[in-house]
RNA sequence: GGGCGGUUAGCUCAGAUGGUUAGAGCGUCUGCUUUACACGCAGAAGGCCGGGGGUUCGAGUCCCUCACCGCCCA
């Protein structure tokens, strides 16, 4: 149903407009990938957001972006699929809900495992909605029928498949070897999941005597006392002169009393501390590596609870770690043996999850043996070569050089959790003949000895294990013969921020080569942090944070996504601030005018027939304003293919304000009046256009207006699709280039910007009227026929159009737009001496321009090596510049005759 | 310790492959109820492109070096 056009509301009310066109969208069935034989299939599996999470302005950036490149494959006809997804996100989701439960007084240990997992499911049934209904709102085109969860039948089978096979291969083992231990989470954790923080601390100075001369000894300096009781050994330098008598002798640990070697091993830092190093293998993963070369044997002294172990004595055993440090550094003070204390700086490995000191300690966990970066059969060998030999693409390119440097100093990953929030692990144990099995089905029996007395690994895990599998297991994998893993598999794009560069991609990447044999995605495109206007990083303790739902309300999707995609260059931060989202907001809302304006002045005509294709406009401006658009079209799909979105954008909000509408609307208002029907015709061209190439970013504006648009004019021949979205992106195919329009054009609008600039410069009000008349020198019929627009718009009137070099009085303002002169009779308004100082000045300017030019074109060097059509545009300068030097000096002549 | 990014207008940022007198938004100043839009129109001011050196006919752009800010890895 079609509103009359002055029913349309005078500023665009993103709220009204857009669960409408959304719901309209979803129930066309757009969302889904269509064939089309001549079109390549384009796919981004959505990075799965925590199933529990609400929706932040990092994923309002990362479903924008990837909205864009979807609708813009989508209506370019590629066979298109952006497939939703959520992460049951183990260890965050098991922390949210655990602290629900210490809320309520209890704790997960006396629910019992199952009824936990259950309280899990409940919060997932909850909130696990909500993320999706707030993807809706931000216009997300993905197809919800493929919604996928990495707890769902095909994921964990996934999981479990690849599991086995790794096992099955020996790749995946069990291992006893010190780990990232987080005490609150009750968990190991990977190398990964630690951040380290610069903090506060001291540095221990502490006395270890010889076992068989008490007055000598060596000084150890530590930032850990407590872990001295876990102590096996004393390391120094090799090399290290002070120590050299100490080699190999014995001392005797303090409080402990124990017997332990001093060792010389290469890895200690002569500089730092004394040089000596206390060595504790059970706790610190250096250590753990010093001990192994020297045969030290490991006390865990530190339990998985954070308390000191029965090994640690007596005296210290049950207490917490950081007590324990207090106590031993007071008793070494009381034995004398704690030389002196420093105030440290130093970093601190802290739980991502929940910011608890990590504590490195020995365990038996799971682990996928990646290999070395530079076996070509290993796992991580694969993914690096793939990266490294182009066949993935990661834009920005410098984050290439990020992800080979990781991979060549992988480790092995610790895969397994002490959580019961996620996929436990596929391994079961026989009580019986104390074997064990990794299955994809759960055993009914031990399938060594037959025992039914068989019980699954406690363990689950680590989530980005089964994000890991994300590209390939929500297209179906491992069923044989999936359509959608066939059609989009390997997927095209993987967007994501660079903070999960390790995390995720390299272990897609790892994986989905390790399972496929193929690449899982063909380009990587990392987008930056969103900060606030400060430029701090939003955080809830902090309390910056903006939620994404109100900046929509408040300014519109379209607003909201624009804002938060342009001016910015992918994989950089960018800071979000009001005046951004009020530019955004504007912007939405003058195409909004824009469309008024054109849907109000093709009201009741019926000579629009040919507006869709317009192959060849003939009024200079039409062809001006086409040929713009047609650059503007080939620059923006240009820069989408390079995933430059931000610029593609700008190019859009420059076109579309300043030439399509201070200029190209303005003119034709003036055509308009005259009953022009080439200015109506065009005007609908180019906003239909416009539309076309702004709706991936602005999608809820463009199709208000799309609809509103189409319904009023006549359907081309091949009619008009249901929808923007399924409309075509504008291509070029043969351009409608107009180099004359625009150059003459260029003319037209200098001499109005120099008599709007004259008009301000000399305070002549703008209702004031201006008698002009030009001088044509050769342009007699752009002048001509532009003269209309030249009067309306530089306000000028009567303008009298000029004969080439017809004298004129030089009373007034003269001004030169080469080739052209405006002459302003402002006899009364402007003296003599004025104009004439107005007019040296303009002579100075030129003629240093034209100096400058000069000597570059004297120079023989830069003829005869630069390239030939840079000479040519310096030596077309230079002759523009001449000419308007001659005029400026004509008029100069005339003004003193 | 290694690596990466940043340093461009008052603020926030863009500036393929080196090539006019370096751009935008916001802010500032001056005008304007011009019948699409004051979420607007017209005009203006404002930059030794962090410092130094080099390559080149020509450098914001390439190379070296220094400084400061931020990030990643150890």
């Amino acid at each position: 149903m079609t509103q009359p056009a002055n029913a349309i509301p005078r500023a665009y009310e993103a709220g009204a407009v857009e669960r409408r066109i959304y719901q309209n969208w979803w129930d066309s069935g757009y969302f889904a990938p269509h064939a089309n034989p001549s079109g390549e299939p384009f796919c981004i599996v959505m990075p799965p957001p925590n199933v529990t999470g609400e929706l932040h302005l990092g994923h309002a950036l990362t479903a924008s972006l990837q909205d864009a490149l979807t609708r813009w494959h989508r209506m370019r006809g590629d066979p298109t699929l952006w497939l939703p997804g959520k992460d049951h996100a183990g260890i965050a989701t098991q922390w949210v809900v655990e602290r629900a439960l210490a809320d309520e007084g209890t704790n997960r240990h006396d629910l019992g495992r199952d009824a936990f997992e259950q309280r899990v499911w409940e919060w997932v049934e909850r909130y696990g909605n909500t993320i999706d209904e707030q993807h809706r709102r931000l216009g997300a085109s993905c197809d919800w029928s493929r919604l996928r969860f990495t707890l769902d039948p095909g994921p964990v089978r996934a999981v479990r498949t690849t599991f086995v096979n790794l096992f099955s291969k020996g790749l995946i083992y069990r291992h006893e070897r010190i780990i990232n231990w987080c005490p609150r989470c009750a968990t190991a954790l990977s190398d990964l999941e630690v951040d380290y923080e610069e903090r506060d601390g001291k540095l221990y100075y502490i006395r270890y005597p010889l076992a068989d001369r008490a007055d000598d000894y060596v000084t150890v300096a530590t930032t850990r006392p407590e872990s001295m009781l876990g102590d096996t050994g004393v390391a120094v330098h090799p090399d290290d002169e002070r120590y050299q008598d100490k080699i190999g002798r014995m001392t005797l640990l303090p409080i402990v009393g124990r017997e332990i070697p001093v060792v010389g091993d290469p890895a200690i830092e002569i500089e730092f501390g004394t040089g000596a190093l206390k060595v504790t293998p059970g706790h610190d993963v250096v250590d753990f590596e010093i001990g192994e070369r020297h045969g030290l044997p490991i006390v865990n002294i530190i339990g998985f609870d954070g308390c000191i172990t029965d090994a640690a004595g007596p005296k210290y055993a049950g207490m917490e770690r950081f007590a324990a440090r207090a106590a031993v550094a007071e008793e070494l003070e009381a034995l004398g043996l704690l030389e002196r204390v420093e105030d440290y700086h130093h970093a601190v490995g802290q739980c991502q999850r929940c910011s608890e000191v990590v504590e490195p300690l020995i365990s038996l966990q799971w682990f996928l043996n990646v290999g070395q970066h530079t076996d070509p059969n290993s796992i991580a060998g694969r993914a690096y070569a793939a990266v490294a030999n182009g066949t993935i693409e990661i834009v920005p390119e410098r984050f290439t050089r990020v992800y080979l440097n990781w991979l060549e100093n992988i480790r092995d990953w610790c895969i397994s959790r002490q959580l019961w929030w996620g996929h436990r692990i596929p391994v079961w144990y026989c009580a019986d003949c104390g074997g064990f099995a990794a299955h994809v089905e759960d055993p009914t029996a031990c399938e060594a000895c037959g025992s039914a007395a068989i019980q699954q690994e406690n363990d689950v895990l680590d989530t980005w294990f089964s994000s890991g599998l994300w590209p390939h297991s929500t297209l179906g994998w491992p069923e044989e013969g999936s359509d959608d893993l066939s059609e989009f598999y390997p997927n095209s794009v993987m967007e994501t921020g660079y903070d999960i560069l390790f995390f995720w991609v390299a272990r897609m990447i790892m994986l989905g080569i390790e399972n496929t044999g193929q690449i899982p995605f063909r380009s990587v495109y990392l987008h930056g942090m969103v900060l606030d206007a400060e430029g701090q990083k939003m955080s809830k303790t902090r309390g910056n944070t903006l939620d994404p739902l109100d900046l929509l309300e408040q300014y519109g999707t379209d607003a909201l996504r624009f804002a938060l995609t342009t001016g910015t260059a992918p994989g950089n931060n960018l800071r979000l601030s009001d005046e951004k989202l009020e530019s955004a907001r504007n912007f939405a809302n003058k195409i909004w005018n824009a469309a008024r304006f054109v849907i109000t002045a093709i009201e009741g005509r019926n000579d629009l027939d040919d507006w869709h294709d317009l192959i060849a406009p003939e009024h200079r401006e039409d062809r001006w304003i086409v040929g713009r658009l047609d650059a503007l079209t080939a620059a923006v799909n240009e820069s989408l293919a390079e995933f430059e979105l931000g610029e593609a954008q700008q190019k859009l909000y420059d076109f579309v304000w300043n030439d399509f509408c201070d200029w190209y609307i303005e003119m034709a208002k003036v055509r308009l009046r005259d009953g022009d029907s080439g200015a109506a015709v065009t005007l609908v061209h180019v906003l239909e256009r416009s539309l076309r190439l702004l709706h991936p970013f602005m999608p809820f504006v463009t199709e208000e207006i799309w609809q509103n648009l189409t319904s009023r004019v006549p359907a081309p021949a091949e009619g008009l699709p249901p929808s923007i979205m399924v409309a075509d992106y504008p291509q070029v195919r043969s351009v409608r280039s107009a180099p004359d329009a625009e150059s003459e054009m260029d003319v037209v609008m200098q001499t109005i910007r120099a008599v709007r600039n004259i008009r301000a410069q000399l305070r002549i009000p703008a209702a004031q009227r201006l008698e002009a008349a030009i001088e044509t020198n050769g342009l007699r019929t752009v002048v001509e026929e532009e003269r209309e627009a030249i009067r309306v718009l530089a306000r000028v009137e009567p303008l009298r159009v000029l004969d080439g070099d017809a004298a004129q009085s030089a009373a007034g303002v003269s001004l030169v737009v080469n080739p052209l002169v405006v002459r302003l009779p402002l006899a009364g308004i402007v003296d003599l001496d004025a104009e004439s100082q107005r007019l040296d000045q303009e002579l100075e300017n030129t003629r240093r321009n034209q100096e400058r030019v000069e000597q570059l074109l004297a120079n023989a060097k830069f003829v005869s090596k630069a390239r030939p059509e840079v000479v040519e545009k310096e030596r077309e300068r230079l002759h523009s510049l001449t000419e308007q030097r001659e005029r400026i000096e004509d008029i100069i002549a005339q003004l003193s005759a």
